[in-house]
DNA sequence: TCCCAGGCTCTCT
DNA sequence: AGAGAGCATGGG
């Protein structure tokens, strides 16, 4: 049986794209990788696996056409993240923390998963934060390959918190069906928040329960694609007056949310 | 056992 | 407007 698994091309000669930084600094709870240092994932109903080897990397389950059309997108392909940690790097700790992390690069995730993943994200530490959003996908996702896909807000619009005991998700469970309901009844639109003004995408994300600024800043950087986007959780408020004085240089303004995630990165790199 | 986690809501000043 | 308790759960 020829299964899709079976087609496989290589990309060459990437630069700024290490598998193990992008998929595992905690801004994707969802790819594994095995002992072979391949990579595994799912994003809507397509599955990939990918695995660096030296400046390439070789991609299997789909051919490249489909890679094109699809993965170059979600893996921010066009963007040149060394031209950036070059502009970033007049400050002396931004460089090191961009160094450290320069084969990071900012996922273009759904907007649902990226909104609904750092609902759960809060007060949350990262490993029960992937069994958390593993458990929601198997209880209420669809089986695909030995995968499961992420569950639709239609389909969470439709429980209770009570329903989704059964991933413990706490006092999170509230947050994410009233989430689900509105984007569900259309009375909050994802897609329309990606070129709002800032102001009014951060409003409409904190209309719902249990969304803040620091998950409305995640969901805009992760899943709506904007890097303006700066979310402040209790690493990078460490980072920021430990290191920064409190803000960020005026060099990394422009890329607010890539330099927060080499930041995020590089300090809990310093605490391991 | 205790402390804390990619925070937010609610209440009390 | 700002401070602080409480929140579910479980990893270290």
């Amino acid at each position: 049986m020829i299964t899709e698994t079976n087609k496989m091309f290589i990309l060459k000669n990437v630069k700024n794209f290490d598998l193990a930084q992008t998929l595992d600094c905690g801004q994707a709870f969802r790819w594994s990788c095995d002992e072979s240092g391949v990579w595994r994932g799912i994003v809507e109903e397509k599955i990939i696996s990918l695995e660096n080897a030296g400046n390439d990397i070789i991609i299997r389950g789909c051919n490249e056409a489909e890679f094109n059309e699809f993965w170059a997108d979600y893996f921010d392909l066009s963007r040149d993240y060394g031209k950036i940690i070059h502009e970033i790097s007049d400050n002396a700790t931004m460089k090191r923390a961009a160094e450290f992390g320069s084969g990071i690069r900012i996922l273009k995730q759904k907007p649902w998963e990226a909104l609904c993943s750092f609902i759960i994200s809060q007060n949350n530490n990262i490993p029960r934060i992937k069994g958390i959003i593993e458990r929601l996908c198997k209880e209420f996702g669809k089986p695909k390959n030995g995968f499961y896909t992420f569950p639709s807000a239609k389909r969470l619009a439709a429980l209770t918190p009570d329903d989704l005991a059964p991933i413990r998700a706490g006092f999170r469970a509230k947050y994410i069906i009233d989430a689900a309901r509105k984007i569900d009844s259309g009375e909050l639109d994802l897609e329309s928040l990606k070129n709002a003004d800032y102001e009014v995408a951060l409003e409409k994300l904190m209309s719902i329960k249990g969304v803040g600024p620091k998950v409305a800043d995640c969901a805009m950087l992760y899943g709506l694609g904007r890097i303006d986007a700066f979310p402040r959780d209790v690493w990078i408020k460490r980072a920021l007056s430990e290191f920064f004085d409190g803000e960020l240089p005026a060099s990394a303004l422009p890329y607010a949310g890539i330099a927060q995630q080499y930041i995020f990165y590089y300090i809990r790199g310093l605490e391991k």
